[in-house]
DNA sequence: TATTATTGATAGATTTTTATTATTGATTGG
DNA sequence: CCAATCAATAATAAAAATCTATCAATAATA
């Protein structure tokens, strides 16, 4: 693409110096080398830059005017090395990461501002859905990352960042509110549960510990939101299965709010970042995960401090 | 110095095409040329650029970053280039226009053929979309000019064209169907009617009136295009609201189509030429704003004949 | 499951571009 | 008129970019 880098870069050299020698000697090349693009240049853009008295060499008005918009893109290169060379070991400044809706609503928010700390230039933009469309996305590249249910795909690299436990929410009528203490798995039989649509990993979970106990998950209620799934518990559609971030966030708001822990190995959900295995990043990606690790122990003090 | 014009070139190609062979294609250059070209670009910023996977090829999240400041780069050359070469820049090379949907389909044609006996080197590329996509692209320098809605960014300059009356469509049973002359805008109250998705500017215009008088925009049905709007409209889902230039060139075509202008200061959309203020060319474009303002008027005298 | 097609990477030859040295021609101050 | 200074030219060398041919990996297809 004409003109070349290197001929603006001549070009300016020669403006700055008012010489062609000392322009060569600054940039160490030879002077008939830096003659000659002067020379093509001016010749591919069909008109002078310079004017050549015997003893020195001024621009002409065309080359004063181009002269600053040379410069501009001579740094503008610069700039764009600098930023692919400065962010060696970290992203780019955008990241788009899909989250299960528990995460984006109720973790994100504080993960991000700590985040900063670390990675001043980092903007997450943050998509939620269920596992499985987040997944697709990032398959396609439409996401860089993803935080949620751990898969065992060999398209993707995943580390485990967290356990969520389930919590119950009831109407406040409900004799399962009367308490707030660990719940036995058991207390829950003959009660539909209430849970998110079948495309979320969540469900699947909450499926599996109502078969156990011979219950079921309504299906006539399937919440779009935990909201929803909140609303209808506390209007005795049944017994709302909540994770952990939402219900403990929702509990500290609302002192009113009855969550109580369902006290079985299997009533966890675990929770992991995903990103492409062919991403060139990986080590990063590690290392973004380990400080999600951290922001996570982070909160959950921070609530049990509140709670107490 | 590195990265080469070359190099940026490449690597926005490959961006741009999502593959390395439609790349080299598209530049006419072979595909190893331009994937070593690619490789020691990477390997000089000591960073991956693009994600491979077999199939198809992804920019990095740092790649992705890179992408605006590289086309900025050649932006900002080809701008110098032609500030050199005294105002070719326009009208010698092609020029990348992007117009809204009812300007591209029944405006462009005709203008084009006009602006192409006062310039007949001229050729031009025209891309429809919204009015914000479309000035997003003009900035990254994806496009040379915009005819939208008019606005405030002074990275923009800009020039009114012209001012579209609105008219609405509806089903050929529809009350407001049994005369074609101006309709007071207080006889759509309580009427839903229809417009484009809602990055249209046009669909804002629409809003404001619907709220004016009490009724909203159909939520249910945005068209994607000015043709579906007009399709909803006529099977009865509202009371579609189209541009003149469209409403009328459709009116010409099929003397059973019924539109009605509407009858209100408000039922406006104002349209003008945008360029990037940056622009070396900048009375160029000037001067084509004054070109088209021309062409405007022998369009609308032409149509009102055959009308009568 | 085997086969075919597609895609990007690699190797080596070749062309194109850029740079170097040596030299020339022109101008100007003494 | 001479010596000094500067940019342009010529011949050649070095470097870079590109091409052809081919490979390896991975999806899609039979």
């Amino acid at each position: 693409m004409r003109p070349t880098l290197r001929q603006i870069e001549y070009f300016i050299a020669v403006a700055d110096q008012g010489s062609f020698g000392a322009a060569a000697d600054m940039l160490a090349v030879s002077q008939p080398g830096l003659s000659k693009q002067i020379a093509t240049m001016e010749d591919e853009l069909g008109a002078l830059l310079f004017e050549r008295t015997s003893r020195r060499v001024t621009l002409t008005p065309l080359g004063r005017s181009l002269l600053d918009r040379g410069r501009r893109i001579l740094q503008q290169v610069s700039e764009f090395r600098a930023l692919a060379r400065g962010s060696v070991g970290l992203f780019g400044d955008r990241l788009s990461i899909g989250v299960l809706p528990s995460i984006g609503a109720y973790f994100m928010p504080i993960a991000n501002r700590r985040l900063h700390n670390h990675y001043p230039d980092l903007r997450l933009l943050v998509q939620e859905g269920a596992t499985d469309t987040l997944l697709d996305c990032l398959r396609e590249g439409q996401l860089d990352a993803v935080i949620a249910t751990p898969t065992r795909d060999p398209a993707f690299k995943s580390v485990p960042l967290f356990t969520e436990t389930l919590w119950i929410c009831t109407a406040s009528d409900d004799p399962l509110s009367r308490a707030t203490d660990p719940l036995p798995l058991e207390a829950l039989a003959e009660r539909p549960l209430l849970s998110l649509g079948p495309d979320f990993a969540l469900t699947s979970i909450v499926e599996r510990l109502a078969e156990r106990i011979g219950t079921y998950v309504s299906h006539d209620y399937r919440g779009s939101s935990l909201d929803a799934v909140r609303q209808m518990a506390v209007m005795g559609a049944g017994v709302a299965v909540l994770p952990s971030l939402y219900a403990l966030a929702e509990a500290v708001r609302d002192p009113d709010f009855v969550v109580r822990r369902i006290d079985d190995p299997q009533a966890v959900h675990e929770i992991a970042l995903h990103w492409r295995s062919r991403s060139p990043v990986s080590q990063d990606f590690e290392q973004l995960a380990s400080e999600l690790i951290v922001i996570k122990k982070e909160i959950q003090t921070q609530r049990d401090e509140r709670l107490l």
